[in-house]
RNA sequence: GGUGAUGUAGCUCAGCUGGUUAGAGCGCGGCAUUCAUAAUGCUGAGGUCGGUGGUUCAAGUCCACCCAUCACCA
């Protein structure tokens, strides 16, 4: 009954922004690593869910003419959709405007509040009316607000602080001593390195005043807390702190999961708060990096935000979990494209693993009528089992470091040596000599346990993929020995008169067409003479068409960019709000703008002009007006349209 | 501007505390094979390890400077 436990979460998503790859990244992880941990035997517990509170969630809200919290209730479940189609099982999807978070808020402000590690004090800074926010210096230009062109104000403001200097040397001796609180090693390094400076005290409210959309301070009625105090104490709240017999009981094994945005507040804020509240530490942050999606970074506020669904629509979730894990060394960044999912769909998925089971299948189809055969006893092939092995021990520790990309290799070692093994034995040829049937039973049996193997370890990876394997290899998913590496681990522990079934291909080979196209698009360094590529140019594939992302965009607001007399600056909803710089000024007036629904080019590289970043494109027609002014009419949608509905 | 990281085959990356002919996967060429999703197995070609200078009997691996990219901080 000593079963470790397992608290995994993953970080809450702020819900200014749609999911995308990124969050879909990190909740992949968590719960492959959940499944993992239960797979391991493990009693596990696992967390994901949004933060809603704070100053841009009014400002989204506003955007929209909603209230904040019929705005939250919409992003957020927005988020809890996208989870199930990725085989996501959480135990609890939390909110911090759920009613246990308020009142789990503000108990622990109150217990730091007695605690003396929260005091109130006044500074002063530079405020800017528009923004609703102070600026630091280095925002401003020309000594005024970029935004909103006025100089900022002077003013002093009076809020509560956090007493987070006090347990700087605390921290730092925690995670010299724990060599496994932050990894990997290169963000353990990264956290010591800023902890070598002194540490500020941490402002934690905002008066009412400015911001009413948070969690009011239990000991001040006008202020609100901000931010980080809120959101971090998420995770202590979802297993049922401060009373509950679960968590004492999870809390013991409290891993947390983030990409390397927010590696300052959960390595630093986090950890300091606990320790004022008197709450143990949690056991281990992970921290990963970030995918680059054709070669520029992810990003809620460019277009080239890829959307989950999307994703599984393309490639299938299976493929799309298995890239994730496979293809990104965890902690580093790594390149999202089209290219290398197909490429590892139809090099290891289709060809190396796909192949395997349906080869093997098939022959014990052909060869054994579906039944399992018995095997040989007289007859050990010793380097197999030795093989899978090597690949369970591997499997577990890489994985249980977060290091699945070495998880998967090792796995994929082993599906090499199956593939290998296959040709070595030919039991093609065994089939043929009567005589030689123990030895064909022998090494069709060894490959049924090799699928099974495969199939116990790829769960918590390729859920769908193993049920299907379970079903052709007629393993009930429920059975004792694949449910953990304990139970079922171990070589030859299938049964054999199993009687097995046809089933359809685990992954169809996607058509490499597109790669090929791809490459021709980018003959970067063609050599002069070389005009194939030109050929092309005249007319474009249906792939290349798919590839660009034409939507809807709402006009809210469109402003004269100074000093040009082309340039509107146009800021959109599609359906996240972006800024689109357009040479429009000459036909349109800004007034008669907003509102209109226009036609963008969402996934346009981002492109800086008269010094505003501008995302994306809009569609325009030329023509005539009288003798020779060039007019541009705007590319417009019926106004039943919502932003952001794709064009194809 | 400061600090740190990264720069290795066409692509994506391994290479720990310096030590024989620098590795893997994908892609590409050749051969074998037919059980299998034209899949698999074997095999081959491809690298002055960002640049320059230095330490050493010996450097991709250490040091200095430079270039490029990135991250964090101001």
């Amino acid at each position: 009954m000593s079963k470790k436990t397992t608290y995994i979460t993953t970080p809450i998503y702020y819900v200014n922004a749609q999911p995308h790859l990124g969050h879909a990244y990190s909740t992949v992880v968590a719960d492959t690593y959940s499944r993992f941990c239960k797979l391991r035997g493990d009693d596990v517990r696992f967390q994901t869910g949004t933060d809603e509170h704070g100053d841009k969630i009014v400002e989204a809200a506003a955007k929209e003419d909603v209230e904040p919290h019929q705005y939250v209730d919409r992003i957020s479940a927005m988020f809890r959709d996208t989870w199930p189609p990725l085989d996501i099982d959480y135990d609890r999807f939390i909110r911090t405007t759920d009613e246990d978070h308020v009142a789990v808020v503000k108990h622990i402000l109150q217990t730091v509040y007695e605690g003396g590690d929260i005091y109130f004090d006044e500074y002063s800074g530079l405020y800017c009316t528009g923004c609703e926010r102070f600026l630091i210096e280095r925002e401003l230009v020309d000594g005024k607000c970029p935004d909103h062109l006025v100089e900022p104000k002077e003013i002093t403001e009076q809020n509560y602080f956090f007493r987070m200097s006090r347990y700087q040397e605390q921290l730092i001796e925690h995670i010299k001593n724990n060599p496994q609180f932050v990894s990997p090693e290169r963000y353990r390094n990264e956290v010591l390195s800023f902890l070598s400076d002194p540490l500020e005290d941490l402002c934690i409210s905002r008066p009412t005043s400015r911001l009413n959309w948070g969690i009011r301070l239990p000991f001040d009625d006008n202020y609100v807390t901000y931010v980080w105090f809120d959101a971090l104490i998420n995770y202590l709240t979802g297993i049922g702190y401060p009373k509950g017999g679960k968590f004492e009981h999870y809390w013991a094994g409290a891993e947390h999961l983030i990409a390397k945005d927010i590696l300052k507040p959960h390595a630093i804020y986090w950890p300091t708060m606990l320790m004022a509240a008197g709450v143990p530490l949690y056991q281990k942050l992970h921290v990963h990096g970030y995918w680059n999606v054709d070669e520029t970074k992810m990003s809620k506020s460019l277009g080239n935000v890829i959307r989950p669904s999307q994703l599984v629509e393309d490639y299938g979730v299976d493929t799309f979990r298995y890239f994730s894990l496979r293809e990104m060394s965890f902690g580093l960044d790594a390149s999202f494209n089209s290219t290398a999912v197909i490429a590892r769909n139809n090099a290891d998925l289709a060809n190396d693993l796909g192949n395997l089971f349906s080869r093997s299948v098939s022959m014990i189809d052909k060869y054994c009528e579906l039944v399992l055969p018995k095997p040989d006893s007289a007859e050990a092939d010793d380097h197999l089992q030795k093989a899978s092995e090597e690949m369970i021990s591997a499997y577990i520790v890489h994985m249980g470091d977060f290091k699945f990309h070495l998880g998967l290799q090792a796995v994929w070692e082993f599906v090499g040596a199956a593939n290998r093994y296959i040709v070595q034995n030919e039991p093609w040829s065994l089939a043929k000599d009567e005589t030689m049937k123990p030895r064909l039973h022998t090494v069709l049996y060894n490959l049924g346990e090799s699928l099974r193997l495969l199939a116990l370890l790829l769960k918590p990876v390729m859920p769908q993929t193993a049920e299907k394997m379970m079903s052709g290899l007629g393993i009930d998913p429920a059975s004792k020995i694949m449910q953990t590496l304990e139970q079922g681990g171990a070589w030859g522990l299938s049964i054999p008169g199993t009687r097995m079934s046809r089933v359809a291909n685990l992954f169809p080979r996607i058509d490499t067409k597109k790669q090929s196209d791809d490459r021709k698009e980018r003959p970067k360094k063609a050599k002069k003479g070389d005009n194939s590529a030109k050929k092309a140019e005249s007319q474009i594939s249906f792939e290349q068409f798919k590839d660009i992302d034409l939507r809807v965009a709402k006009i809210i607001s469109a402003e004269r960019v100074e000093k040009s007399n082309k340039l509107l600056k146009l800021t959109v909803l599609a359906p996240e709000e972006r800024t689109i710089v357009s040479g429009i000024a000459g036909s349109h007036r800004p007034e008669d703008l907003v509102g209109e629904k226009v036609i963008i080019v969402a996934n346009l590289k981002p492109a800086k002009l008269m010094g505003i970043l501008s995302e994306g494109m809009v569609l325009t027609a030329e023509f005539k007006d009288g003798d020779t002014n060039e007019r541009l009419s705007l590319a417009t949608v019926a106004a039943a349209v919502e932003p952001g509905t794709k064009i194809a």
